[in-house]
DNA sequence: CAACCTGATGTGATAATATATCAAGATGCG
DNA sequence: CGCATCTTGATATATTATCACATCAGGTTG
């Protein structure tokens, strides 16, 4: 199998991905609370990028009470910034980052089938998108990199 | 300045570009009615990515008449269908073709301080992008890449 | 011509996604 | 403790997108 990594991840899953969620959060000086815990164990939950509607619920079924979809919409972005997650902008959803430690330009392969959606790291070729676009003069700050299609067990 | 694009395109704008635009829907099947006709005037006088209610706003006072978004949105979804205009799904938002006759995997620089988007064709480039998800067992059917940052003028 | 079919548009409702505002509560820290 | 700051809650509203079904315009056919 071809892996685009061109160095060691610590890729986490479960309680260490978790774990490693709040020290990322708590290194970047920002307070790991309960309720950013429960939208991140509700996030990691999923196997394929949530709605911040889909997480909201997944908190509020956990929690037995309601929770508003803002106080959810604050946490995603609080995540996001911190690259505790990130966002699918072509599926309006989220997902948490499996390896919150490490900062990459995401490629994501988005299934139109199943929904689910791998992360793909390929320094090199992120690194041409930025050029290309840097020769224009343009200033590079986010690409945005979301091929759609069909992964393997939907093709 | 340096372009990317390895072969000449018919970039058009104003009245070639709306019949341009006509032409390639009614190559492909599709009529050319003057509520479409309406919807692209509209869009193409657009200097940046304008919304579905965006478009719906310009129709309408164009029109003297309510329109409804959703007659906007089967418009403008035909539009994408058929290559006559291109979503940019990190600002849902959609920009009517300058070359509609050419098919490329689009390549859009989205500035986040005047929201205009430029529009580069690099097919090396997009080739990459398609090549790198294949290795994965992925069929990519539509590469989205938005990079998001800053413009030559607002940097 | 009348009955019918099809594609396009209109109407109205509603769903899904996202943000704004301000009050109240929790937390860190001197 | 008591103040400042950060976080969350409550509520409202804005923005984006879709659905169901009625109507209309144009052609085709009996």
């Amino acid at each position: 199998m071809a892996t685009h990594h061109d160095h060691a991840h610590d890729v986490r899953s479960g309680a260490a991905l978790i774990d490693a969620a709040e020290i990322a959060l708590v290194k970047a000086g920002e307070q790991w609370t309960s309720m950013r815990a429960a939208v991140f164990v509700a996030l990691s939950g999923f196997d394929r990028p949530a709605s911040a509607y889909d997480v909201t619920e997944a908190v509020s079924t956990a929690q037995g009470r309601r929770i508003a979809a803002n106080s959810v919409y604050r946490i995603l972005d609080l995540f996001v910034a911190n690259n505790v997650a990130t966002r699918v902008e072509s599926a309006n959803a989220y997902l948490a980052n499996a390896h919150p430690g490490c900062l990459h330009d995401c490629i994501f392969l988005v299934c139109d089938a199943c929904g689910r959606a791998t992360h793909v790291d390929d320094d090199q070729l992120s690194a041409r998108i930025r050029e290309t676009a840097a020769a224009t003069g343009f200033r590079p700050e986010k690409p945005v990199v979301e091929v759609r299609g069909r992964c393997a067990d939907c093709a």
